[in-house]
DNA sequence: AAAAAAACTTAAGCTTACTTAAAAATTAAT
DNA sequence: ATTAATTTTTAAGTAAGCTTAAGTTTTTTT
């Protein structure tokens, strides 16, 4: 299977996963630059390799076989993440655009290596769960946004949901990164802005950032 | 560039370097595993865009250009295969194999930090020498194939010129790697085989795997 | 519920990287 | 030095993966 394709399939399990819906071909256009034709196109013929279900002006579903491709692709993305991260020096922003090209040029068994290497890590750098070499995706997720935190409660950031640059340089520069400890101290809810506090300092963020960190209470 | 522009610039490098000469459009075609016809398109399709001269019925030479562009990927080739060697436990052949695709997917800065990581090294597992960063090969050859050395001395293992998996198996599995040691034991000149020992066993080589090992003689 | 806007689909066309088949040139052989 | 064999080139055609433009359908707005 072709780059192209295995980018459709994964833009589709990716907008299923966390985008709530509106999997049609215009938005799954939109996440690879790509003209809307381009991506109706590439749904048909993906329906015929039955990858996917294809309905004229419905929503696009991945098939059984579509879903499996696309979880091999991103176990292999989500595993490249992890190995750089610990073996390289670099910004969460580089090695998501480094795996994002490795993981189409990788076999099987390389990942399975890595992998193995790893120790068989269920999460990478953000927080995105990692699918075992079977597919299966075996953590349950019970985090919640930032926007939907308590107020005076103390949290762990167990996700950081972008591909954003500058969402990363932010993280990196405020210390929000997978692993550490946030305190919600307010919650503006009319403003849709969250105040938290980090390490003693104290930052604002507002609804486009809170809806992408993840974070779990601490009992 | 494509891929496949990479891997035809590649391929001309890496015929003018070992295999002698005939670096004409059907050579380069069958190594690429294309037809004549395509290799031809190919080959005026880099000369419009300055990586090669070409000149009908005539042997295809990479411009300055064309030569930059074939070190950057073959640094980035054995850099891969240093990297993955020294990490994971993989035959000689799958790590050649994965490296010629992820050589296509490798920023510069990724090259870098894989060489950092490495200290810089200048040989990969088959002793074939990795460019630096400005595309340089610093180290100079002085080895000979086996079907020239000579009878009755010590060597060292500089370089395994291929990358045929057979090949990769014999080597493995009668220790003919690179760093050992062997002994030279006979040249049979007519009939054009080599007798070595290695850690105390004996093997009759032919020219087909003679002309693929270099050496260098130890003092 | 009709009109306007947005999204999706179809159609035609382009580029890349191939293919096969035939024509032209080179190389090898007698 | 012809002839034969091989190689290279040209020509025509294909499939993938896009594009833009125009036509439909759906969705939203009023």
């Amino acid at each position: 299977m072709s780059i192209a394709i295995e980018n459709f399939v994964k833009a589709i399990y990716n907008n299923n996963s966390h985008d709530a819906k509106n999997t049609k071909p215009g938005n799954i256009a939109k996440k690879l630059g790509i003209s809307n034709a381009a991506a109706t196109d590439m749904a048909k013929k993906l329906a015929v390799k039955n990858l996917l279900h294809y309905q004229k002006y419905q929503e696009l579903q991945l098939t059984d076989k579509g879903i499996k491709m696309a979880l091999n692709i991103v176990r292999k993305h989500r595993l490249w993440e992890a190995f750089l991260f610990k073996m390289f020096d670099m910004s969460l922003h580089d090695i998501h655009k480094e795996a994002e090209l490795l993981e189409h040029q990788t076999s099987d068994l390389l990942a399975n290596k890595i992998s193995t290497y790893l120790g068989h890590p269920k999460f990478d750098p953000h927080g995105d769960p990692i699918p075992n070499a079977e597919g299966e995706i075996t953590t349950t997720d019970t985090s919640i946004s930032l926007s939907n935190a308590e107020e005076g409660k103390l949290y762990v950031i167990s996700r950081l949901m972008s591909d954003d640059k500058e969402f990363f340089e932010f993280c990196a520069h405020h210390k929000l990164k997978y692993g550490h400890e946030v305190k919600v101290s307010k919650q503006f809810k009319k403003n849709k802005m969250t105040e938290l506090s980090v390490e003693n300092n104290t930052i604002l963020l507002n609804e486009n950032f809170t809806t992408l960190i993840y974070v779990n209470a601490i009992n």
